[in-house]
RNA sequence: CGGGGUGUAGCGCAGUUGGUAGCGCGCCUGCUUUGGGAGCAGGAUGUCGGGGGUUCAAGUCCCUUCACUCCGACCA
């Protein structure tokens, strides 16, 4: 056999150019394609069902944490959304105006929601009366809409699908336990069925969400040592409520102003799990979100009962709730190797005549390409161990990629020196002041601040930039 | 929003001094194949991104729009 002697479809090293590779896989590995909407992809049904496997298992979560799903309008009038000064600051450069219904021209414009604090604000300020409405959990699956300058699939799109969660306490003190309970569900979340391990911590105040007092991070690094803001958790004090005016009577009979958070991810994480794992065969799926598991390719499928093995091998797997596919169009095996391999699924199985002859079958991982020949006795173990298996390596793969790619900078021309040479994270002391963080954003050509971690390590006395005295320990770094 | 690049068959591209549309892959049919992107034979496929202009004649020149992409400034 002449070895890849037409790559058809090869993809752009992922090392070579690694923008021109994540667009590639996006478009081989059939998850997206661009559409005649400008900044507006279409999620085709391979990458939305990795979509839907995210949202289900994040559902559970959020279910398991008390959290009830609701629908808000899409459209925010203009008077609504300008309720709370900081937050139409934030978000006025990027709202879609709706000002025309029909052929009547609205007498006051709509906005196309960017995120829905106001509404669930307008709608609280309804429902809440009593001590005993709170707290007020919810949560809502939908698209929002920010129009973005420039756009890229996945990671920055005009209309995104995602999540918001929105609650309402009785406490500051309980709603400040939501917003660190809500970012723990996301690095739950990221570790145990992205396999991705991430930098988590507070954001500074010129980092923050508009109108929160205090954001929260996740804050996964990309293969090429680039952070991205992989969900945020945010305590809003009682600052909307006030601007909204929802109150309760409280345990004393008193009218109070409730504490709120809201907390959000998107499809931007399935970028995220792209940059992550992916390789310049394609991509590289965690198993617990793949739409395909495993994928059975027969070899010399036409001879008797290799179907036949093979189809059963495919029942007994399903009867696990397995994902299966088994490929038995007539492309040549090697063909179907490569596209399952562009596709990212975790586990590809051989079952040919020389295997049924042993009893057996030739199991392949993606991630590491290993090969084991393995019983056809107990397939089911074996395929749900090596399921377990790839998940472990692959964050584990990530977690060393993120640890080798954060450095530490004690002094000024140190992190210029690792901003200019070193692509991926620093560690570095941090004054508190936000003309720090700007000017080593100048300097550095694009570093910023992802975020104070909560266990932070003193590694001087004084600011990276301008050294006065220290007050906290900062991850830097560029970001998608 | 500034600077570059691209738009021709499903995908990737070529198309010269303007002269009537081409290649590879894929696709369809048949036969042979099958353990890393199979072989042979036959076949189908185009508003040349849109609009306007120059010309006897425009994929090609001019104007204008739209979209995509990369690099900056702004952001889930």
């Amino acid at each position: 056999m002449a070895q890849q002697k037409k790559m058809v479809e090869a993809i752009t090293s992922r090392d070579v150019d690694f923008a021109k590779w994540y667009t590639d896989i996006v478009k081989k590995a059939e998850l997206a394609d661009y559409s005649g909407v400008k900044g507006c992809m279409v999620i085709r049904p391979y990458g939305y069902a990795i979509w839907e496997n995210m949202q289900q298992d994040m559902d559970k979560r959020f279910k398991k944490t008390g959290h009830e799903n609701v629908y808000m309008p899409m459209f925010i009038p203009e008077s609504l959304l300008q309720r709370e000064k900081d937050h139409v600051e934030g978000f006025a450069p990027e709202c879609a105006w709706v000002t025309v219904g029909g052929s009547e021209k609205l007498t006051e414009r709509l906005c196309v929601r960017p995120t829905s604090e106001t509404l669930f604000c307008e709608h609280y300020a309804k429902v809440i009366n009593s001590y005993r409405d709170l707290p007020k959990l919810y949560n809502q699956w939908c698209s929002v809409v920010r129009w973005e300058k420039t756009t890229r699939p996945f990671l920055r799109t005009s209309e995104f699908l995602w999540q918001e969660g929105h609650t309402m306490h009785e406490t500051a003190q309980e709603a400040r336990e939501e917003t660190l309970r809500m970012l723990q569900v996301y690095i739950d979340f990221y570790k145990e069925t992205l396999a991705i391990p991430a930098v988590t911590g507070r954001k500074t105040e010129k980092e923050k969400f508009a109108g929160a007092e205090e954001t929260y991070t996740i804050e996964p690094m990309m293969h090429n040592g680039v952070a991205l803001q992989g969900g945020t958790s945010h305590y809003f004090g009682d600052g909307f409520a006030r601007s909204f005016d929802i109150k309760f009577a409280g345990r004393d009979n008193t009218l109070q102003y409730p504490f709120q958070t809201s907390w959000g991810t998107s499809t931007r994480m399935i970028g995220a799990i792209i940059m992550v794992h992916g390789d310049d065969d394609g991509l590289v799926l965690p198993p617990k979100i793949a739409p395909i598991q495993v994928a059975v390719i027969p070899i010399a499928q036409k001879k008797e009962g290799v179907l036949d093995k093979a189809n059963e091998l495919r029942s007994r797997l399903i009867d696990k709730d397995l994902r299966v596919k088994l490929d038995d169009s007539d492309k040549a095996p090697g063909w179907k190797f490569s596209q399952y391999e562009m596709l990212g699924v975790p586990l590809r199985i051989e079952i040919g005549p020389k295997d049924i002859e042993n009893n057996q079958c030739v199991m392949v991982r993606r991630d590491n390409r290993e090969k084991m020949i393995v019983s056809l006795d107990n397939i089911e173990a074996a395929v749900e161990q090596a399921l377990r298996d790839i998940h472990d390596s692959m964050y584990n793969a990530a977690l060393k990629n993120l640890q080798e790619k954060t450095f530490e900078a004690r002094t000024h021309e140190e992190f210029l020196d690792i901003a200019a040479n070193k692509p991926g994270f620093i560690k570095a002391m941090w004054c508190g002041d936000s003309a720090c963080e700007d000017q080593l954003k100048d300097e550095t050509g694009g570093v910023k601040s992802r975020c104070i971690p909560f266990a932070e390590e003193h590694l001087s006395d004084v600011c990276v930039c301008c050294g006065k005295p220290a007050k906290h320990m900062v991850y830097w770094g560029k970001q998608y």
